[in-house]
DNA sequence: GCCAACGTTGGC
DNA sequence: GCCAACGTTGGC
């Protein structure tokens, strides 16, 4: 039961990486680094368990809107791009001892039948009565939960 | 490309 | 600790 498991919103521009790009990688599995927002780490590192739902948000596109499904695939562990100097995530003052940023992995479980774009989200009555973190005014957190119930609606909409 | 909103940095 | 300047995000 998709709605008995807590749930997590993470955002990807699809020039980037896509939910296509997710579904296309080994075993559908990625590690997500290069997270460097201090709530959003504290979402991965102290939140986020294995088994909890992912809903993979396309941003800075056309439209903008949820791609598809996926799952918390590991234990938060530290961000490795953090450390390595020929990343464009590479941060020099993270010490190794204690980690800034973190990551888990997330696998890809289930396209949806349609990208749902922001604009049907924010048009429907059910999701505003939620009060999604993505909904409100000038949010731009890139890791954040998605209440109870939510999860459902939007594969309702995609549905639709 | 524009620009509003936000987070971070750094001078004081 | 304040807050202005700056850089980034992200919808349009």
């Amino acid at each position: 039961m998709i709605d008995d498991r807590p749930a997590w919103l993470v955002k990807s521009e699809p020039s980037v990486f896509s939910f296509d790009d997710l579904w296309a990688a080994p075993d559908r599995r990625t590690v997500w680094d290069g997270v460097r927002n201090y709530q959003a780490r504290n979402y991965l590192r102290d939140d986020m368990r294995v088994g909890d739902v992912v809903v993979f948000y396309h941003s800075n596109a056309a439209p903008a809107g949820v791609a598809g499904l996926a799952e918390v695939a590991s234990a938060p562990y530290p961000d490795p791009s953090q450390f390595d100097p020929a990343s464009p995530y590479h941060d020099p003052a993270s010490d190794a001892a204690a980690p800034r940023w973190w990551s888990v992995e997330v696998r890809a479980t289930r396209h949806l039948s349609r990208l749902v774009p922001l604009a049907e989200l924010r048009a429907d009555p059910r999701l505003a009565a939620l009060d999604l973190p993505l909904l409100r005014r000038g949010n731009r957190l890139s890791v954040m939960p998605v209440p109870p119930g939510a999860v459902a609606r939007i594969v309702e909409l995609a549905a639709g």
